[in-house]
DNA sequence: TCGCGTTATATCTGCTTGAATACAACCAGG
DNA sequence: CCTGGTTGTATTCAAGCAGATATAACGCGA
């Protein structure tokens, strides 16, 4: 109700230094899915094709399987979609996101009480 | 069994848009807890002091009542330590990352076997 | 009164990140 | 054969980030 914040917890999960998945990565694959393409996939998501590009190959080199398969040339110039491994460590992660939320749904509400309103700030 | 990979796969709970708080901010908080100081504790985690004091001040920043109180001058040249408010934020934050670690932790060891090994790598 | 260690701040610089741009490789279809 | 739209790669440039450095403010103790 009223303006309540609401945003649910997300998830990262960080292999060493880098990050194996996360919010960012996991949107960008549900975007592949539906348009079959890395690029218009990225012009959905507002980021360049270069940025989307660079993810999906920090993904494919993560896992121990390529999660996103692409082609260039043919029908439509080519385009690109998830393998069904793809598919899999997606649907893993989001299960993941949810049952995290749904865990941490109380501490996460009173932990939040505790943080300043975070709009109305003075300058930066 | 036998060389089990260094370091596990690392989970981490966003809260925002801007990261109140985190793996990196609690143990920064623990040292200061400790050390009773922000220099101290910088050195000890071998970050600048310059850094933690960033980290410190968004922290202060980012919630209703400041995590920690400084002072210069006097005894020692000054120090920091957590007030009550932040001990509690921090204890707070280390109990949902314990229960996000139990919750998570059949679905994470799945996940995790579907990445790389992580070290091999290549080049870069 | 002076020194000490710390907090707090400013400045500079190298590094990383990301956008923008350009272009080659590719291949089904007309 | 040629066009179209996409993948993949290289290059350039601006902006943000992190480290190093320097210095002022501070107050207790010697």
């Amino acid at each position: 109700m009223g303006t309540q914040s609401a945003s649910k917890p997300r998830l990262r999960v960080l292999l060493g230094a880098a990050i194996a998945m996360g919010p960012g990565k996991a949107d960008l694959l549900d975007a592949i899915a539906k348009t079959g393409s890395i690029s218009k996939a990225a012009r959905e998501m507002g980021m360049s094709y270069r940025r989307a590009w660079l993810l999906v190959d920090a993904m494919n080199a993560s896992f121990k399987e390529p999660l996103v398969g692409a082609a260039r040339g043919g029908k439509g110039g080519g385009g690109a979609r998830l393998t069904a491994f793809g598919a899999e460590a997606l649907s893993r992660y989001r299960a993941m996101e949810e049952h995290a939320s749904q865990a941490l749904a109380e501490e996460m509400a009173e932990f939040t009480k505790m943080l300043r309103d975070q709009d109305a700030r003075p300058d930066a």
